[in-house]
DNA sequence: CAGTATCCCGCGAGATACTG
DNA sequence: CAGTATCTCGCGGGATACTG
């Protein structure tokens, strides 16, 4: 009886591979990270968030809070006792799982650039 | 692979931000890395790969190749002596580079979909 | 301040056809 | 088989203006 060595077995690499791809729809988009990191560097409030995020619109970074809130990253806080209401968005407790993933990413992006740099 | 430069503070984070949009930038298109575990996967022919890749179109799974190419993350192989040429599109040695991150990404997006089908 | 409403344009990408 | 060439269309997203 043989036995045929695979590279991986193929269920598990497509499992793997789902996964993959929720991961970077979720934090895949172009704006996404970036506005992230704004917040977890504090920046909480709509129009500070969007002054971080440089060339980021309105309606785009309206969209980009509400994904992230549903993807239960950030959590969308009103203080109704202000002169004008102030709306803060902040990081989750659930936000911190991100963390590993941004490290790793930002690892491989800055080996990669290095890689890519040199072999041009 | 680059785009704005950012005159902001805090360079540290704003450097690993950088890191992490170039990552993003490589590995965050639609199909790259259904195309790059494909490959991983010992699909290594054009049209074999586009079978694998379900709903991708010769036009756009061309483009993606090369963008893979240049980033190192294949090798195309023309093999020249056989009958209708044979065109081979392999891993490479440095593919191996993001290994770790596909393993973080899937790691989270499974248990991010959990945790997002627990809060519906 | 914290958004929403329109308008509009470019391009990402699907469909289809064609070539060496 | 391994792509390239058009043609087309939807929508992502920028610009601008407006509102509570």
């Amino acid at each position: 009886m043989e036995e045929i060595i695979e590279p991986m077995s193929e269920e598990r690499c497509t499992r793997s591979l789902s996964s993959t791809e929720d991961a970077i729809y979720v934090l895949g988009g172009k704006w996404t990270l970036r506005i992230m990191i704004a917040i977890l560097n504090g920046h909480t409030r709509f129009n500070d968030i969007q002054r971080r995020v440089l060339g980021i619109s309105a309606r785009v970074l309206s969209a980009e809070l509400k994904k992230l809130e549903l993807n239960l990253l950030i959590e969308r806080n009103v203080i109704v006792d202000a002169k004008p209401v102030i709306v803060e968005y902040n990081q989750s407790e659930y936000s911190r799982s991100i963390r590993p993933v941004i490290q790793s990413l930002s690892e491989w992006g800055a080996t990669h650039k290095i890689k890519i740099s040199n072999s041009h």
